[in-house]
DNA sequence: CTGTTAGCGCATTCAG
DNA sequence: CTGAATGCGCTAACAG
């Protein structure tokens, strides 16, 4: 293969110094319009590219980040993954998408090798690692983005979705429309911001004076809310409404109520959380507090790179709408073809 | 923020040379086995982890490797990400996870990107670049493992799946069960391997005297499935089955004939292919042409660690396993109560 | 405006 | 078995 070239190259056909060729490429210091541009055609003409971990060595910079996920096969992360990827590309970024299995040894080690790789900073999904394991590592470590959980630390950032609003607003409608008996779907880890969409369900259902007792507690997939769905139905035959932590859970609810012979929504009425895109393919449509995930995306790794060059200055909080998207499973009344893809 | 830790910084702590800390960490060259341990300790002692763009420059081995796909969102990727990732993490590699849009220009970007920050050998699963423009980038770059593609060059790998029979076992399948109208959707591009699939698929119905003109070529998405099953029954209203070139637009299809009316599988029956995890959780399962996602995430990345210790030596060409999982979509006569979740 | 020197953190020569 | 020099490709700090 042939070998990639270097600044030395650039230098030598140019017939300047490596400086001057530094120079030219990264735009900074004073340099003559016409060296540069003689510079810059032979760049184009040898095909030279910087080699970025030759440059981050001296600057310390290696224009890598990485993003942590509990769970690369859910939906929801793929669709955030494109708001990081996205931004990160427009400033020159590349980034590390990984899958930590909601495993706490597996946080910690993925951490630790971003950290040896060089990245600028982590956008990081944990429910698993302590706040001290997190802490320890941000010590050594450079700006951190935390989603769903606050952690006080100089060197950890926060964005939060604001998950108790979007239980709330389920609930609201679940209650509205005379559901008395409603069954709820956690993760089954919880002490984190992001369950407390399940609790700010809960609020509500006791303000309202109805039992708040069907909690089951589950993996946060098709198959945790599939599970769940079946040994709900074994406690308390009489619910005729679920609201689930996410919307595999859900979508796995709807499949188990139609094993179990139990219609949606006609007997069943179900609304997930997050309005991943299958949501409203699914048959039924399954009814969502929708989170814009790419924008989430967008917004955690505009966090990451303000404090990449602002250390210490984190933007002030973000806001992430939401908003609840009614649709099948929810819908008894309305004709199926009625809706359409959205 | 501390500093992190140098070899420096543990060769003065244990009151010896940095060559001597560099020979105690990567375990080669003669070194006492006493003064090893005594380095180790400081090592633990201090929390000491390599700095692996140091450790690039001299070595030309980033432990970086690439994996570029159309899609990011659709699940078929994210699990061979995880069977990429997981292997790579064994060997202690890390994982750039990137999404090319399906796009020439950016697949052509990323790939320099990639290079420019020099990962090791990149996995790339691309239908919008020439073979031109591959060969061009291979040319100044290291082993690449292409997916569903042949390329002939020294740097290109390959890694097929035996499309043309899975094709051919969806077509087998629905001919016996009588089918004689029978629809493709396509992916909207062509001239890949990947393709083959449905071209064994319609060289089965030729075989057969079937017609085989029912193909529809869409983008491979669950609207692109969708937006193809209203278009096919509108040109051939009397179509009585659908394969469709894989999951997502096959769960569209089934979708669509929701709305449109039209049983799934009474009135239609649908395969799709690859198999993905949410083909069994959707209402009614979706049968498909399995393939092994995981494991063609595992080979692919053993293909290119292989070629990057072992330049222009491929391993002999892998074999990925295909299976017909028959369930609802292509079910008419047993209880849909009998499929369980698998 | 440009060239020279130094060094990022580490591993690969070599001496000792 | 261990230490001292040298350089990976590049940029920062100085010279000139």
């Amino acid at each position: 293969m042939k070998q990639r070239v270097t600044i030395g190259d650039v230098a030598k056909a140019a017939g300047v110094s490596k400086q001057t060729v530094s120079r030219a490429i990264n735009d900074k210091g004073e340099i003559s319009a016409d060296t540069k541009e003689r510079i810059m055609q032979v760049v184009r003409e040898l095909g030279y590219r910087p080699n970025r971990l030759a440059q981050a060595m001296n600057t310390q910079k290696s224009f890598m980040v990485g993003l942590i996920v509990p769970d690369i096969t859910n939906p929801f992360f793929p669709e955030v993954a494109r708001g990081v990827q996205d931004g990160a590309y427009s400033s020159d970024y590349n980034v590390f998408f990984c899958n930590s299995d909601d495993d706490a040894k597996v946080e910690i080690n993925l951490l630790e090798s971003l950290a040896a790789q060089g990245v600028d900073g982590i956008i990081l999904f944990s429910h698993q690692a302590t706040d001290t394991q997190l802490k320890a590592f941000a010590d050594t470590f450079r700006p951190i983005v935390l989603v769903n959980r606050t952690i006080a630390h100089p060197n950890i950032d926060t964005l939060i979705v604001n998950n108790m609003l979007g239980g709330e607003m389920a609930a609201d409608h679940l209650i509205a429309a005379g559901h008395t008996e409603i069954g709820m779907f956690n993760n089954r880890d919880f002490s984190v911001d992001e369950i407390r969409r399940v609790s700010g369900f809960r609020d509500v259902l006791i303000d309202s004076g109805l039992s708040a007792e069907n909690i089951i507690n589950a993996e946060p997939t098709l198959v945790g809310g599939y599970q769940a769905t079946e040994k709900l139905f074994e406690q308390n035959p009489t619910v005729s409404a679920i609201f689930t932590y996410n919307d595999m859970m859900g979508i796995g609810a709807i499949r188990a109520c139609h094993d179990l012979g139990r219609r949606v929504p006609e007997d069943v009425a179900i609304i997930g959380f997050d309005d991943i895109h299958l949501a409203s393919m699914y048959s039924p449509s399954l009814s969502s507090v929708r989170v814009d995930k790419y924008e989430l995306g967008k917004l955690a790794l505009r966090r990451l790179l303000h404090l990449i060059e602002n250390p210490g200055n984190p933007l002030p909080p973000d806001n992430v709408k939401l908003e609840l998207m009614l649709r099948e499973s929810t819908r008894v009344h309305e004709l199926a073809a009625a809706t359409a893809i959205d």
